[in-house]
DNA sequence: TTTGATTTTGAGCGACTGCTCAAGTTAAAA
DNA sequence: TTTTAACTTGAGCAGTCGCTCAAAATCAAA
């Protein structure tokens, strides 16, 4: 073997998702991504093969990134539903002024991609399930540690908790309401509880 | 004045709107514009000023025509709250085949216009502003008519409603979920009358 | 130092984009 | 019937799109 690749996959794939997750697939140009990336169409294609290709190694990367965010949460709290929490006020709070968006970029997928029999869209369908899993696998731990008093099952946790975490992130994709997201955080794990 | 319009513009906005709805701005090409509106550029651009323009008047024909659908499902009820719930049922389980998409197209509009600035950004948050003021009033009357206990604001209902809402639509655009919409919209419900 | 497989470069291709405008069509008013 | 202002048409412009590929650059092995 002559002459190794220049550039790290991981950190070019990082930029690609922010990128895309800002602006979303169709309005990202190869150029926007060249400037991004750094890179030349030549090198992207040779090794992604397509703007899709990228776009498919951006989405899981992103999906890889927030599943390790979760578990830095769970690693700094006592309990597993204080994680979750952590995780998410970190996600509409902390992390807002910093985030591409404020969106999460596998909603912004399922949403660009109206075609059922589009490969994106069933991307964007795969990942969502891997992440309830788990979720779903979270949450049975919070029941066995009683945190939870599970009259619900794990599944209804976590699709409970993916329809509040994703209005609540489409509500706060605005300017002007900060200050509502620390209630409103508190009171879907209220509920939560109470199930 | 000599030579009217041959088009109806009611009409034409209607189907831009199913269009754009569905395939979102940057997705939907002039060309599809013109087959589904029936409209060659010169009309259009003398009607509309620009792409931007038609989507415009659809994003607001939209708008109106989910506050007719709240309407139509309120005079059916006997109740607000009853209304509503008939209204969430019919969008989320009986439009759903039939629809563009099951996202909200304000909710996709809020996702897909990343830029701040953007004045297609600034619409959605204005139109969406107007629909929650437009729930806060119904919220108030129910509490009035004493169908909630009333110890949440009107504008905390409004906000509560709109992310169940979101979340569910998010979370039901896709397949072979259909059998848990009713109970988690019961769900919604029962949270929201014990608020 | 030479070799040669591999990677990088960037000019540029063909397709498509939003949009314009000169020419054609329409129909109420004269 | 003629006039004429308003409306419609669609060829086509200038720009951007995703992507290709021949040429240049790179560097471990010989």
């Amino acid at each position: 073997m002559v002459n190794k690749v220049k550039f790290e996959r991981e950190t070019v794939v990082r930029l690609a998702s922010q990128l895309f997750w800002e602006k979303g697939f169709n309005a990202t140009s190869t150029r926007d991504l060249q400037d991004a990336i750094n890179m030349r169409p030549g090198s992207i294609y040779s090794a992604f093969g397509s703007k899709e290709g990228l776009y498919i190694e951006s989405l899981k990367n992103y999906t890889m990134q927030i599943e390790d965010q979760i578990k830095t949460c769970l690693l700094a709290s006592p309990t597993i539903i204080g994680g979750l929490q952590t995780f998410v006020e970190n996600v509409i709070i902390k992390d807002k002024k910093n985030a591409p968006s404020a969106i999460c970029m596998l909603v912004k997928a399922n949403c660009e991609f109206a075609d059922e029999d589009s490969c994106l869209y069933s991307l964007s369908l795969d990942l969502s399930d891997k992440f309830e899993d788990y979720l779903s696998d979270l949450f049975a731990q919070a029941i066995a540690r009683e945190e939870l008093k599970g009259e619900v099952s794990p599944k209804e946790y976590a699709r409970f908790f993916k329809v509040q975490f994703t209005g609540l992130r489409g509500y706060f994709n605005r300017p002007g309401v900060e200050e509502l997201a620390q209630p409103m955080i508190d009171q879907m794990f209220k509920i939560m509880r109470a199930l």
